[in-house]
Formats: structure tokens, C-alpha cells, sequence
DNA sequence: CTCCGTGCAAATAGTTTGCACTTAC
DNA sequence: GTAAGTGCAAACTATTTGCACGGAG
């Protein structure tokens, strides 16, 4: 954890940008809730809890800064709110997610499946991929549980 | 375009709903405006055209209706504005994005290249899949002319 | 001292809602 | 006549911006 804040940390250093107390607790709440997709409300909740002075604008500057960095990606599942997710070490940004339209859960699949049709992409389409993007809606396993 | 309008007001009716001019006229646009992916707004503009007394409350409210009874599907492509895509014949949606990071431009394929995928899903992961929603980020192959 | 970063409040953009009026059956 | 649909304006929500202040080098 302090590893990946220090990365992070040099990561705004070499654009200029300096990790302030402010940002550091931002990171860290993501840091602590990587598994979830926090929109901008819920970090500033959290970060609340360990920094009470920080403003809601701030949280919304360090979002927009660490996605301009690819260090979190900005991301939208439909519900009119952003959600900011952690990329991984080499920020890029390879997994699918699980959206349950029951209970509203977004699991993630940590694989890439995808590296296949990008390459048919590029070849057939002319299309370069940089990045991709895959959802599916459905049941979830617990609710699939739960209805019988 | 006549039976698909046709069509729309059977399932609208189907539902207690009427198509009423304003809807039609709003349906219509979809209709014409197919490869785009129109906003709220831009549904607007382009009915005004035809139906000047219509009111931007209209076309949102008929967009959700029409949204609920999958006719069209609401996405999201990460600029705060929700857009609108009119589904196919049987409501489903198996369409990928090619959304291009410099001119903008959002291409379509049509083929369903998930199905496997999503087949292993609902093996490994007890994931009963409804919907999905695949979009590449990239350089389409206009501007990869152009770079040239 | 200078500049970056911050908190606050005000502004903005997209969307939704309340309400009185209209329209189709 | 009743209920659904509409236009308008006001409300609301998420996000952004202007600005004066605060702190590090």
C-alpha cells in the first residue's frame, strides 16, 4: 500500500503536481475501497472521515487530476454518476464487470478477453484500439442463489 | 419506416401507452438518424424542426418510455450526456462501439462477437447474462489516413 | 514572493418534476 | 368526463468554476 502511494506520489511529481494531504487521503480511500466503484460523493464521504476540512471540489479536482494521470479511470455505468476506479500497476486497464441489474452489484473479471478482437479489429476495421470497455448486465450468482 | 413505426406504436399500445404526435415525430428522427447516437438535446433540435411547439420536457419523457420498453437503449459514452440508440427488431442490442479519441466519431459494428464469452460466463461464473455493452477506444481509420 | 492547491459559494449543464391546460376516447 | 399527455417554468443533481486565502519552497 504505502509502495503503490509512493509510485503514485512520483507519478504527479514528474508532471509537476504535488501529493498533498489532501490528495494522499483521496488516494488512500481509493487505495481502501479498490474492490468498489466509488463515485465522487462516496470518496469524499470516506475521505471525510480522516480529513473533515476537505471541500467536495477538491475531491472532484484530484478525481479529475489522477484520471488525466491514468492513475484512476473515470467511468459510467449509467446511473448519472461517475464512478472512479484504480487502475492497476501498469495503468492500463484490462478487466470486464459483472453488472447485476437486481441487486446492483458490479463484480469484476480480471481477465482480458478481449486481445483477440482487437486484433481483428486493427486488421479488418483499421481501427487502432487504445482502450477498451466491457459490461455485462445480468443476474449475479448470489441473486441467481436466492431466487430458487 | 412505416412499418417500423408501425411497429412501435403496436408495442407502445400493448402497453396503454398512444403515440401521440409528439412521440411520433420524436420516433421519426430516430428513425432518420439511425447511425448517429443523438442526445436528448439533439432529438430536440431535429424535432423542432418538424414540430416547432414540442418542449424538451416531451422528449425526454417519451425517450424513457421508450427506453423502458426497449425500444431504444440509453448509453452513456463518459461526456455527461446520455444518448439514445433505437434497438433492433427483437429489442435486443448486439452492436460494439468504435469511439475514436480524436475526431469523436462513434462507428458501430454490428456483429455479436460475445456469445461465447458469454456462455463461459454463465458456466464459470453462474452469471445469467442479459445484456452487455462493448466500446473500443481508439484511432479510427479516417484519422489514421489523415496522420499519415 | 510566487505559485500551486484549497475551501467555499456561486455558476452551470443535463435532466426531472409540478402544475394547469389540452386532447382523445 | 376521465385519464393520459403536454408545455412551461421551476427544481434538482452532479459537476465545474471564480476567487480570496494558506502554505511550501
Amino acid at each position: 500500500m504505502e509502495a503503490r502511494i509512493e509510485k503514485i506520489k512520483q507519478q504527479l511529481q514528474s508532471q509537476g503536481y504535488k501529493l498533498t494531504p489532501q490528495r494522499e487521503a483521496t488516494v488512500r480511500v481509493l487505495l481502501e475501497n479498490e474492490e468498489d466503484h466509488l463515485s465522487a460523493e462516496d470518496v469524499y464521504m470516506l475521505v471525510k472521515e480522516k480529513a473533515p476540512e476537505i471541500g467536495l471540489a477538491t475531491v472532484y479536482r484530484t478525481l479529475e487530476l489522477l484520471s488525466d494521470l491514468h492513475v484512476v479511470e473515470k467511468m459510467n455505468f449509467g446511473d448519472g454518476v461517475a464512478r472512479y476506479d484504480l487502475r492497476n500497476d501498469n495503468n492500463t486497464h484490462h478487466h470486464h464487470h459483472l453488472i447485476c441489474v437486481q441487486c446492483g452489484a458490479v463484480d469484476e473479471i480480471m481477465e482480458d478477453w478481449l486481445t483477440p478482437l482487437e486484433e481483428r479489429l486493427e486488421k479488418e476495421f483499421h481501427f487502432k484500439v487504445i482502450d477498451h470497455r466491457l459490461d455485462f448486465q445480468g443476474i449475479c450468482h448470489r441473486c441467481n442463489k436466492k431466487d430458487k
